[in-house]
RNA sequence: CGGGGCGUGGCUCAGUCCGGUAGAGCACUGCGUUUGGGACGCAGGGGUCGUCGGUUCAAAUCCGGCCGCCCCGACCA
């Protein structure tokens, strides 16, 4: 390719809407431009780039007998009425109609589409395990594209899907997916961190989310260095032990004047955060028939509510923050609520299990500017429901051994998913099995984003000089920079081009007459492994110039070296990626505390 | 959906407060000089100032509606 045809200019500045790294080197380097929000153009660059990034994927799903296809993007709606999805999922969904005024779906995903296959392929037990793949456009009307490539609205998905006939055998592809993501992050040069994590409206019980560890994900870990534990903060466990578990006081209502937060609590009564209760207010959402409801998570004044798992606890479909108009309205007063004196026939109480073993806790009086100390659970107050309310926080125990978790931000890569046979029953994708009785087969689902691949291993290599990318992913291997204008010096210059072309070493042919400084810079920005220049300077002193990109000493060697030198690096360079050991099920196994969803 | 910010040539931005002939740098075109880390000179082209309406002798500028983009939050398989 020659950058005289290239599609997509280099640019000094960045464009004001990026907001990331990768997003404004993506934009800079000239690899993706944006349409509106979450939505992109990938240029020539980045097209090769993701399309190297596929072909990875490719090798690891075939390397698990994963068979390639292709399902539609538009599907009919009934598909998604008979397994639900239909009406759980919002305004993300995408919809439309056809001519006929049909209610179409575009795809967020296809296990629908999968499982209504099985429906007329999957007859018999002799035909399982399988294991299908595509790479195809997904669109999920997020509310907020961000980013640039890590959240897009529509976007290039692998995901894969397993069919077997027992929970054994969807656990074995499982695993091989487990251990196909970690031989993925290698080959493309991206750590991932697997994390057991909530598997949200896909159900089922168990799934792994594999994270790109980076101040600018949107979801937080916890991780444990010790231990290896490492969860998605919102289903992550932590060891509990009550700061105070001696004998109960009596209960004694205190003056705490203008007291309204834990931290003023503290002060005024010269305690500390770990031996005080709060009550978190939130406005229940439980469906279409039924009435909005208060629901309250307690739990120690130091720790935070985890939303999602009193959302389980609770059987809400939703929560969100009440307002203190909604809090007055159960009787409560904010600042210094408690558990007594409010309409507990409005209000839902849950109370995190560390709070319900805590002893002598102080806790609002529900009264302005009085709390109670040497509060009880059992004794002086109860709960509708007691459970694991707390959310993880960075310094707690982990609850493998107690050593301290960390919490930190990742992006969300891939996940994968043990369905099990939610679609299947749903949409009648049975097999008979070797007693001759029909059964759902058991799904598996497994996706991994490809454009935000690309984002994360932008956020990982890419600096103010250019996108610097690994050799398994760059565009080109080379960038050749012809420095002259003298037809001899472009001629053998040329040569040089076809002949790396006919070693099959992929060059971008910087050919422009340009000044070098904006050659440098360009090869710079657009981030080639390679660099090979060939100029009067380079000629008289025997050849071209040759060495890894950014080098400001680079060898010189003849130009019929060339070719094949450069495939001995390119080869060094795809050997030095893949020595690193990737992460695999059995030694991560370790970490494997049992997936639970809080119910 | 709530809060905030921004929309001026392909990009970055000034001009808006205080209404009076649309600007700069980069990029682009032509000619010349220059050729090892984003060159220089000369001459050019390109903008209904997001959009619709209002106020005014006069609107990029003031007022209102709408649209779009970005950020924070909510949300997110």
């Amino acid at each position: 390719m020659r950058v005289s045809f290239l599609l997509g200019q280099t640019l000094r500045e960045a464009p004001s809407e990026a907001d990331t790294v990768s997003h404004a080197m993506l934009l800079r380097a000239g690899y993706v431009r944006q349409l509106a929000a979450g939505l992109f153009s990938n240029l020539p660059l980045a097209q090769r780039s993701l399309q190297k990034i596929e072909q990875i994927l490719r090798e690891e799903m075939n390397a698990i007998q994963g068979q390639e296809m292709c399902m539609p993007v538009v599907h009919p709606a009934e598909l998604w009425q008979k397994t639900g999805r239909w009406y759980e999922i919002g305004d993300t969904m995408g919809r439309l109609k056809d001519r006929r005024g049909r209610d179409l779906v575009l795809a967020m995903t296809h296990e629908e589409v999968v499982a209504h296959l099985c429906k007329t392929e999957i007859r018999s037990y002799r035909q399982l395990p399988m294991m299908v793949y595509h790479i195809q456009t997904k669109f999920r009307d997020e509310p907020r594209a961000r980013g640039g490539l890590i959240r897009t609205r529509e976007f290039v998905m692998k995901d894969s899907y397993t069919l077997d006939a027992s929970e054994e055998g969807l656990h074995e592809q499982y695993i091989r997916h487990y251990d196909a993501y970690h031989r993925i992050g290698v080959r493309a040069g991206l750590k991932l961190v697997a994390v057991r994590s909530d598997v949200g409206m896909m159900g089922g019980k168990i799934a792994h989310e594999f994270m790109y560890i980076s101040p600018s994900g949107e979801d937080s870990l916890a991780i444990c260095d010790a231990t290896g534990y490492a969860s998605n903060l919102e289903v992550a466990d932590f060891r509990k032990e009550p700061a105070d578990s001696g004998p109960p006081r009596p209960l004694e209502r205190v003056h705490t004047p203008g007291a309204a937060t834990i931290d003023d609590l503290s002060a005024c009564l010269g305690i500390a955060s770990e031996n005080t209760a709060k009550m978190v207010f939130f406005t229940g959402d439980f469906g279409p028939n039924v009435p909005r409801r208060i629901v309250i998570g307690l739990v120690r004044g130091d720790m935070e509510v985890n939303v999602l798992q009193l959302g389980y606890l609770a059987g809400a479909r939703e929560l969100l923050p009440a307002d203190d108009e909604d809090i007055v309205a159960i009787g409560a007063t904010p600042g210094f609520a408690s558990p007594y004196g409010i309409d507990r026939e409005k209000a839902l109480v849950v109370a995190d299990d560390l709070v319900a073993k805590s002893t002598n806790l102080v806790v609002g009086a529900n009264e302005k500017d009085y709390h109670f100390t040497g509060a009880n659970y059992g004794r002086d107050y109860d709960a509708d429901i007691v459970g694991p309310i707390a959310l993880a926080y960075d310094g707690a125990p982990d609850p493998i051994a107690g050593k301290p978790l960390r919490v930190v931000r990742g992006i969300e890569v891939g996940n994968i998913f043990q369905l099990g046979t939610r679609y299947s029953a749903a949409l009648g994708a049975t097999f008979t099995n070797e007693s001759g009785q029909e059964r759902p087969i058991f799904m598996g689902s497994y996706g991994i984003g490809v454009g935000r691949m690309l984002a994360c291993i932008a956020e990982e290599y890419a600096d103010d000089y250019g996108m610097n990318l690994p050799v398994s992913v760059a565009p080109f291997h080379l960038v050749l920079i012809v420095l002259s204008r003298n037809p001899e010096v472009r001629r053998k210059a040329e040569m040089l081009y076809a002949a790396l072309q006919e070693a099959e070493v992929e060059v971008l042919f910087d050919d422009r007459q340009a000044s070098p400084g904006v050659k440098f810079a360009d090869a710079d920005l657009r981030g080639m492994p390679l660099r090979v220049t060939v100029s009067e300077r380079s000629l008289r002193r025997g050849g071209a110039e040759f060495g890894l990109r950014r080098s400001r000493n680079m060898d010189i060697i003849s130009l019929d070296d060339v070719p094949a030198r450069a495939r001995r690096v390119i080869e060094r360079l795809h050997a030095e990626m893949e020595q690193r050991p990737s992460p695999t099920w059995a030694s991560d196994r370790r970490t494997e505390a049992p997936p639970q969803r809080a119910s």
